[in-house]
DNA sequence: ACACCACTAGAACGAACGCTCTATCCAATA
DNA sequence: TATTGGATAGAGCGTTCGTTCTAGTGGTGT
């Protein structure tokens, strides 16, 4: 069936970008080796991607934003508390990063800081990422009781914070910076009660 | 003189990679633009340093190790109250990140990014940059009367909020979130008083 | 005056980069 | 069966990369 394989293998390539940018950045992921690790070749990338490169880190970017948009609604979704789910989120978050060798950061930052003031579309697609996870935050956090403002700015911190740490947890490969913003993040809300 | 023709290029050439691969990061960054950027040429680089681009990179999130803890010095000196010395770092780094037109972000972290995991030694650097930086954070809570254990996990979650804030700020070219981040970090260090 | 050496200078190397191009394959339609 | 066009395939383009190498310069110590 064709649609079928063309869902494929345009898929193959997107995930297998997200996955090598998130590891290694932008710059130091050659299309090459995308189009190994996609079980692509060349042509196929162009072909579906006629924007090259920054097409890709485009689709790679939002492919890695509804990931972690997906995990935080789960992660809400498991724990009723909002406070409570945020700690569960860095919990697994860290040991997420530690099964995976501290390797599998943020499938989103290193791109989006390497397109800073360079790459447009790029940063563009990083900035939605980042308001897109906020929205779910605060979307929670209103449903719990808080006020609109108090949770539209925690929802800022939260996903900063969460961001922050990861890259230190990542930097120093050790899950405490996450443990602790974990618990930081639920106290913090907690004193809007 | 020699000596001090000798410290002119080496550090020439330190703050040219530092500012570079602050901007565009580590693997956008060529020799032969930091050379051309330090006023120098290829043969000074490799003089100065033999190890090449990995050993630069390494000197170059030193220096911005220096930087930022002379700057965080500076914030805890000029304001008397550890947590209003915060929010002032959080207001200062938002205008000077508007002021190069977003794009002096943290000198450190796009190139610790895309170290991880690909070069020991730079993120070695950078782990210890945040190291020293949270050093810093400590000590001046400590000072200001807090618990030994809640003034070591403070300084975690306010350097990593202050990281991702700046990340998120610098992406999505608004002073909101270090704004939001400042006082939401006052907060939680009045929390413990 | 001479030798020395830190430093400057940039040509040149092989490798890898993003991208273009042409050729081929194969399933679906007429 | 013939034709069409999406998809695959990879050689090759020009460029740039990090690095190496040799040659030259100029101030310093003897």
């Amino acid at each position: 069936m064709r649609t079928q394989h063309e869902i494929g293998t345009r898929e193959r390539i997107v995930r297998a970008t997200s996955r090598l940018m998130q590891r290694q950045g932008y710059e130091a992921t050659g299309l090459k080796q995308i189009s190994q690790e996609a079980q692509a070749t060349l042509g196929s990338v162009y072909h579906f991607f006629p924007g090259g490169k920054r097409e890709l880190a485009v689709e790679a970017v939002r492919h890695g934003d509804r990931e972690f948009a997906e995990f935080l609604t789960a992660a809400f979704d498991r724990v009723d508390d909002p406070a409570a789910a945020i700690v569960a989120c860095a919990r697994d978050l860290a040991t997420g990063l530690r099964d995976s060798g501290w390797l599998d950061g943020c499938p989103v930052t290193t791109t989006a800081l390497e397109s800073v003031g360079r790459a447009p579309e790029i940063q563009r697609a990083a900035e939605e990422a980042y308001e897109n996870w906020r929205t779910v935050v605060r979307d929670r956090l209103r449903r719990s009781g808080l006020a609109e403002d108090v949770a539209h700015d925690l929802a800022h911190t939260v996903i900063n914070t969460l961001e922050g740490a990861e890259l230190s947890a990542q930097v120093s490969q050790s899950e405490a910076p996450l443990e602790i913003a974990g618990r930081h993040l639920a106290r913090l809300i907690g004193s809007y009660r």
